[in-house]
RNA sequence: GCGAGAGUGGCGGAAUCGGCAGACGCGCACGUUUGAGGGGCGUGUGGUAAUCCCGUACGGGUUCAAGUCCCGUCUCUCGCACCA
């Protein structure tokens, strides 16, 4: 009796959407759970099994949940603006909505041949106006707030082309479309003020659940530093520059200073500088480095002494040189640092460079060589001789600054704001009016969506602007609070936008009203388990509990965290054993799998593959394992007999395999949970028969994995109508996954020399008595003096023996 | 450079409160069924002629007992990267 794969699985898919199964109740006396997946790009190229990876750990877990008798909501939905989108409708001419539509439409049918238990009710696209309006309004409610704001920032820009270019488009310093030198421009752009939730996102690590490798990228990420701000006095100009440091403790090992090359006190003071010339031809070298390479030359300090401008150090008012050199940036700290090059190894090489001199105040390394990074006992360093550096002169020197009101501590974050826009077209809008009166105005928010025209051509405009600056009509306007002219906004929000909520909209996804309903809100939030790439946890995680710490702090939401619990699952590389790419031609299409070995085949087999958060390569033959894997559950029909309770021989084995398959599928085991379910089968096709007892609780621990298979004998075998409605997940009894005899091991000197089948009960006395019994035992231990005897619980005897 | 993780058969991988290394699957071999083609069933499968012995990247150590703990070295993957 063949298995025809094709017909079951088409047959449950629609009766589960018939009988809307999958869909999540928003008034249920049920436990919620709600289960996240990073919802995909519809991109054209359609999936690829890493996809089907991703969704299927947390598929298991939902589907498991129901029948464990929880309310899920285990939503999918799409995020959808984006260049590859729009490169294309640049190309071929189609419209970006258009060529959208039809992604969607491939990724939801391919989705479907899955048999994922998505809830389709709720599929959120990001680019529909209905969603992006709540996009608009959360971005209104920042403006209102103070947290989106325009500042200049220097961007990649050819000046031929007349474009922005990103890092990736502009390596080498040169245009990668003309190839002409690409120059630093000074460019308005607009940010989120993320930086003032940097201490909101780190203290909410402590209340949530996420894996402590991705916790600990998010504390790296936002990066924060503890020290001083000092201000260090100029002796030519009335002006103090102000520096950041981690090490205040080293204040007296100054003997230096650096600037950024761009740092505002050299232009404002350029008449007291004698050597401008050398400072601007420094500055132009400096900005055809694209960032990319600013950051390569890390041995090769350069710089330009400014003369005519020096410094004096505060704390014992020594005269100090100033630099300007590159390896300090602008955008961090005050960009400006002291400089010790004693016990900073960036220093030391720019003070070798330059021949400055450096001054130990840290016993315990040889200057001579190296910069001392590391720690000791304080030298050269007045009042803080003779202290250790960590412990008293941090703190001793902070107090200092501040009595004599010189610096204070202070901290910083490596974080920065974030560059909140995009000249493009495919993105939303940014819902903002430029008047000449009134400076920048929100659009009101009944007048939400600000929809995204229509236009003939998405390319870029000329000079680094948007393809909707083109477009006079949409440009030019009313201002909202004078009436007068006014020029629209013509940026759009970069793609992280629409990803940064969506968790919430799928809780009420058709309201007008507002961006969910707070009832709802309060029901389903917070997300219970939110899994997905590794590559997230940094921007996309960071982005969307910044966003939704700002709602919780206007009352738009009910809880401080978004994701109670976050895990991240390993890619699926190619049979080559590298990353899945299309120009590699490794890519594995789901659809393909699915029509030769089917749906369930492939759901149980990338979560077989290997442990869940590794990266393993695809086997297309060991595909061929899971296949049998579900062929022999189908074929169990043959050997199917009448029982209403487990058989003596096959007891222990199901209560052991209930437990290890409830507990590995809550800890991302999956791939030894379906180990244990192949296991359990191996034991019933040996014994040669299974009852309708222990295929009914078998049937329902596969089909989290296996679902159609399952679904199908279960009403075949009259166990009811259908189990994703009906079925419940069999519970275990402890005591009954123990064998009654277990074999122990008996070693002698720790090696292996005899196997004993005894009573699982059995005392240490017997058990060592019985080892002794043993023939092979005796005759290792003839002749010689037992010295130890040692027994561990159920597993083994050691007698140690001269 | 910094941070995190990982090195186990021909392959994917099991086993880490120290206690039978290689579960499960692939592949391979032999047998079987046989209208035979990426079929089914059974047996075997770390190395070795071996029931001895040797084996979890490499070198030491602790222990009755080490893949697991400690010290040192090497390699790979990922993230961040001149962050003062």
């Amino acid at each position: 009796m063949n298995y025809d794969f094709k017909a079951t699985e088409q047959k449950w898919q629609q009766k589960w959407d018939e009988a809307k199964v999958f869909e999540a109740q928003d008034n249920s006396e049920k436990p919620k759970f709600y289960g996240l997946v990073e919802f995909p790009y519809p991109s054209g190229a359609g999936m690829h099994v890493g996809h089907i990876k991703a969704y299927s750990g947390l598929e298991v877990v939902s589907r498991k949940r129901r029948l464990e008798g929880y309310n899920v909501l285990f939503p999918i939905g799409f995020d959808a603006y984006g260049l590859p989108t729009e490169n294309y409708a640049i190309k071929t001419g189609i419209h970006p909505r258009k060529v959208t539509d039809m992604n969607i439409e491939k990724f939801t049918s391919q989705l479907k041949r899955v048999g994922f238990s998505f809830d389709y009710s709720r599929v959120v696209d990001t680019t529909e106006e209905n969603y992006y309006k709540w996009t608009q309004w959360i971005f209104l409610k920042m403006f209102e707030n103070g947290l989106a704001f325009r500042d200049k920032t220097l961007v990649n820009y050819c000046p031929s082309c007349k474009v922005v270019l990103s890092n990736e488009d502009s390596q080498g310093g040169k245009c990668d479309i003309c190839h002409s030198d690409v120059v630093q421009k000074s460019k308005d752009v607009w940010y989120l003020r993320i930086t003032e939730y940097a201490d909101k996102l780190l203290e909410g690590l402590n209340e949530v659940d996420y894996l402590p490798n991705i916790k600990l990228q998010q504390v790296n990420w936002i990066g924060k530093s503890r020290g001083a701000f000092v201000n260090f006095n100029l002796n030519e100009i009335p002006e103090e520059l102000k520096i950041y440091t981690t090490r205040p403790d080293t204040l007296f090992g100054v003997t230096f200073m650096v600037m950024a090359p761009e740092h505002p006190i050299i232009d404002k003071y350029a008449d007291k500088i004698s050597n401008m010339d050398e400072i601007a031809n420094y500055r132009s070298e400096c900005a055809k480095k694209t960032e990319f390479e600013r950051t390569q030359l890390v041995k090769d300090k350069t710089g330009v002494k400014i003369a005519g401008i020096t410094a004096k150090n505060p704390v014992n008012g020594k005269d100090i040189p100033i630099y300007i050199s590159d390896y300090v940036m602008m955008g961090y700290g005050t960009g400006a640092i002291m400089a010790v090059p004693a016990h900073d190894d960036r220093d030391y090489d720019f003070a070798k460079n330059f021949g400055i001199d450096i001054i130990e105040v840290i016993k315990g390394g040889n200057i001579d060589e190296a910069a001392y990074t590391g720690d000791g006992e304080m030298v050269n360093s007045e009042f803080l001789n003779g202290m250790d550096n960590k412990k008293d002169s941090i703190a001793k020197m902070i107090d200092f600054l501040q009595d004599k009101g010189i610096g204070e501590g202070g901290v910083q974050y490596k974080m920065k704001d974030w560059a909140f826009n995009r000249q493009r077209y495919w993105g939303e809008p940014i819902p903002i009016v430029h008047c000449d009166k009134c400076g920048m105005v929100a659009v009101p928010y009944e007048e939400l969506p600000l929809r995204l025209p229509d236009v003939e051509n998405f390319a870029p405009g000329t000079d680094g602007e948007s393809p909707l600056a083109k477009i006079e009509s949409y440009v030019n306007c009313k201002c909202p609070k004078c009436g007068g002219d006014a020029k629209r906004e013509t940026d759009t929000m970069p793609q992280w936008a629409g990803s940064s909520w969506y968790f919430l909209r799928y809780i009420d996804p058709h309201n007008d009203e507002a961006l969910a309903d707070m009832d709802k809100l309060n029901y389903w939030m917070p997300v219970d388990w939110y899994n997905g790439g590794m590559e997230h946890v940094t921007r996309h995680l960071i982005y969307s509990r910044f966003w939704h710490k700002f709602l919780y702090d206007i009352g738009a939401v009910p809880c401080k965290e978004p994701y109670a619990k976050r895990t991240a699952q390993g890619l699926i590389l190619g049979p080559d054993g590298v990353k899945m790419s299309k120009s590699r031609g490794n890519v594995i299409d789901p659809n393909e799998v699915v029509d030769v070995f089917g749906a369930d085949v492939l759901r149980t087999y990338v979560l077989f593959m290997g442990d869940y958060e590794q990266a393993a390569p695809w086997s297309e033959s060991s595909v061929k394992g899971c296949k049998r894997f579900v062929d022999r559950i189908w074929n169990l029909q043959e050997i199917l007999v009448d029982g209403d309770e487990f058989s003596k021989e096959l007891s222990s084995s199901f209560h052991k395999t209930i437990k290890k398959v409830t507990e590995d599928i809550e800890t991302l085991k999956y791939n030894t949970a379906i180990a244990a379910l192949m296991t359990l089968l191996n034991a019933i096709y040996t014994k040669g028969s299974i009852n309708k007892a222990e295929l009914k609780v078998l049937l329902l621990l596969v089909n989290p994995f296996a679902p159609h298979v399952t679904e199908e004998m279960w009403e075949v075998c009259g166990f009811g109508k259908m189990m994703a409605a009906d079925g419940e997940w069999p519970t275990y009894d402890e005591a009954k996954c123990i064998d009654e005899t277990i074999e122990i091991v008996v070693q002698i000197n720790g090696k292996i020399r005899a196997k004993l089948n005894v009573a699982a009960d059995i005392e240490q006395a017997d058990a060592i008595a019985a080892a002794k019994a043993d023939e092979k035992v005796q005759a290792e231990l003839n002749g010689k003096n037992i010295i130890k005897e040692i027994y561990v619980k159920g597993k083994l005897v050691n007698i140690v023996a001269k």
